[in-house]
DNA sequence: CGAATTTCAGCGACACTGAAATGT
DNA sequence: CACATTTCAGTGGCGCTGAAATTC
């Protein structure tokens, strides 16, 4: 490839601050900054950001599984135990033993869960255009495709670790 | 495996698959798979990724304590002191007691360490390319620059909890 | 005195590992 | 038997808090 020349203190004008203008410190600095803000804001609503994928997931591919959650929301098998046990005790989703294979439980939004998750809906957006608020909406969704390209090929071919 | 798959059988609404398109769950997807990738991949020289923001601090700003260090790499003052122990072990940063100000120390880039931080800065090129290979060269500074624009906006206000 | 610096000890959230218990 | 699911116990990185000791 091409050979960045090496570029200390040459006096150009350029400023090589390298350390800035890293993607994957930016990547960092961002979603530190993110993660904060969605938290906290969750938070004002005795949510955390899991309950809103479990909750997202129930709602638009119907119920499921554990296993089936944990795949669809990228939520660790091992935590999701944790989210439902959370979002069983605000009575926001049914976890009932399936009758057609007793390994698994099935887990269901309630009617207060799918209020609840309008609510979040509401609260995210709000947090999201604080998030993005430097940003045209044009910029924006540039952002999310962006996004959305790199996360694909990336999550294409190493997901999870278990299975082959 | 999954019985489940249905149509999103939302009532008639637009159903966008909100999750997928969240801008800080894509952050929080991307900013993990680049962490994956940088730590292995400068795992693999014996290094991580502070190891580079201290050197390429030092190495584009001078010595400076490790209060400044910590002020100029965003890494905390308290991890500060792991790091640097391990640069010194290294032998790729000096430190030694400032006469002129005796809390301190002063932090200094070793020969050894402006050659270490030229391999690093290659590695981290070969990497960032695999991070964002999907995207073109025209695209990556489009990214790069949506990044910087949203963190500058936050980072501006709450950067550090102190004695501002 | 108040403030800054270095250092240590520890916390909490997170992604993940490993393994047991139960079932297909 | 191999395999999937739920669950628990624990690890390791990270960002951060709190406080002590020293010096300004």
């Amino acid at each position: 490839m091409t050979e960045v020349a090496d570029m200390p203190h040459d006096g150009g004008t350029r400023t090589p601050d390298r350390l800035r203008r890293l993607a994957s410190r930016l990547l960092s600095g961002v979603t530190a900054q993110s993660d904060r803000l969605i938290t906290e804001g969750l938070a004002q609503v005795d949510a955390r950001k899991w309950h809103y994928a479990v909750l997202a997931s129930l709602q638009e591919h119907g119920p499921g599984s554990q296993a089936t959650l944990s795949r669809r929301t990228g939520i660790y098998r091992s935590d999701m135990v944790g989210v439902l046990n959370e979002l069983a005790e605000r009575e926001l989703v049914e976890r009932a033993p399936d009758p057609d294979d007793r390994r698994r439980n099935v887990i269901t939004i309630t009617a207060q869960g799918r209020r609840h998750l309008r609510r979040l809906d509401k609260v995210l957006d709000d947090l999201h255009d604080e998030l993005l608020a430097p940003l045209t909406p044009a910029e924006r969704d540039q952002f999310v495709l962006l996004l959305t390209r790199v996360l694909d090929h990336h999550a294409r071919q190493a997901p999870h670790p278990p299975t082959s």
